[in-house]
DNA sequence: TCCTGTGCTACAAATAATGTAGCATCATGC
DNA sequence: GCATGATGCTACATTATTTGTAGCACAGGA
């Protein structure tokens, strides 16, 4: 499989030579914990071990990568001493999410038949 | 039993007993090439073949897997004959990621930097 | 000093994805 | 009938990723 050398580390996005951001942004976001990431900082700061904690205690390993991830596409930075933050990037992508909130409640009652 | 702990097969979704949907739908939403296969669904129905083809010709392993996932979660439907479509709850989620495509253009210029 | 918390890494075991091949079924054409 | 091609879908070995546990170096605070 073709890997190429980009925003998001080592691996690269995938899809992002295609000249489709938009496949960027998914591939990006298609990465286990990426969405579960960006969702739990929506509020406030969280250090890297909370964030581990409000993931479900995922491991470090994948949250540390996915961080590395996010701050290099410019959608999460460090804060010394105040833990992890959406930029204004990606407090700009969180909006487009809000409406999964409601979504996910109608979804849930709907497949509960 | 088939309570939403399984809705998406074999794995269930993870964080679906939480009582938290929008922790379920991440989850779902978060393996690799769902969001992929929801986006290419967006305009019209695709058969297996040129979902696959559409999806960077991913391994049909996973696009089964993710299809049969996203049947169970009511969000994508197998129509003989027409290939795989969205349902109107399907549908419904893909509103919520239209604003994704703008945002991809500007976060792609953004990074670019 | 000894705690405690931070960001972050190592490493083996478990799990998931990839790539290739192939099956059964159905429609169409000859 | 018989081949042809497309469909949905599966097997399986190889590769990549995630998990779980342990631990590091550093920075306060008591």
């Amino acid at each position: 499989m073709a890997k190429q050398a980009d925003i998001a580390g080592k691996r690269g996005v995938r899809g992002s030579r295609t000249g489709r951001p938009i496949m960027a942004l998914l591939d990006l976001l298609g990465r286990r914990w990426t969405l579960r990431i960006i969702w739990e900082l929506r509020q406030e700061p969280l250090t890297s071990r909370a964030l581990r904690t409000a993931c479900d205690e995922a491991s470090p390993t994948v949250v540390q990568a996915r961080l590395s991830e996010l701050r290099e596409a410019g959608l999460v930075e460090l804060m010394p001493g105040d833990g992890y933050r959406l930029t204004p990037l990606g407090r700009e992508l969180m909006e487009s999410f809000l409406p999964l909130h409601h979504f996910a409640e109608r979804w849930s009652k709907r497949i509960a038949s």
